[in-house]
DNA sequence: CAGTATCCTTGCGGATACTG
DNA sequence: CAGTATCCGCAAGGATACTG
């Protein structure tokens, strides 16, 4: 499933094409391209992401007990990231006592389900990662 | 081309797949796998795959020269993390006057076909994402 | 040419305490 | 419940000067 979006194309082709797109990425201006894209690379995003993907609407205190081990601050900063980037939407009930819901956006949708073949490869390839790291880390340190 | 690879599947099946992987990428101790996904976050990380990918294999100058913005720490810390972790191949030719080739390797070949769905769909929603910024930017300070 | 060595600023991420 | 407010350490990233 995932081969078939880089196979369908040969690498050459694949690589002419996104000759473009990297241009676009490089001469962003004001870097909003890049910032989006380190929601990729962010400690928190892409789990809060794939929760609210998997659960559909959460409220606060749910998304942080599904992820183990972030702080409040963190889910908070994180939300507001997201929310700022019309990934996340909340929606806030406004009840005396705080309701706040969030959710997936169409955007978020898509990003989550862009962002599962690279995951997966990552996951699937992870042992030749720490191999590689050992290797490098050995000879960087014998020397 | 970027679509066929989500809408094999439906959202539901995607999102159940997903699961797994997630958890896997929540539960990792040592960070590998999240420290390799955030190459995709990075400065300069992808611009430096891209490029090597375009251009086959090139010299440390040859890539600065390439990359517009650059400084040669930054490219030197880059070309390091990503050697380590297995991306890129460094090759000393050892000569009197220092020359050094870097190339991606099989595995850093496979990262930047793996990137290019998510960085088209990027480049192509970036006014989206603009607008949302700009929304949300102008409620958070009326406020 | 291919890097180091310094110094600096910014933001991430964590810990803890507090609030409407 | 859903957040703020502080304070902290650390790494990313940039600017500039120097080196084998």
């Amino acid at each position: 499933m995932r081969d078939t979006a880089v196979q369908s194309l040969s690498e050459e082709d694949i690589l002419r094409y996104s000759q473009t797109v990297c241009d676009g990425l490089r001469d962003d201006d004001d870097g909003v391209r890049r910032e989006v894209l380190a929601h990729a690379g962010n400690r928190w995003s892409l789990g809060v992401i794939h929760t609210l993907g998997v659960y559909g609407q959460l409220r606060h205190a749910e998304i942080g007990r599904r992820m183990h081990g972030i702080t409040q601050r963190m889910l908070t900063r994180t939300l507001r990231h997201l929310e700022r980037d019309g990934l996340v939407v909340r929606h806030d009930f406004e009840e005396v006592v705080p309701h706040v819901e969030y959710a997936l956006s169409e955007t978020g949708l898509k990003l989550l389900l862009m962002m599962v073949p690279l995951w997966t490869w990552i996951v699937e390839n992870v042992d030749s990662f720490r191999t590689s790291r050992e290797m490098f880390d050995r000879q960087h340190t014998a020397e």
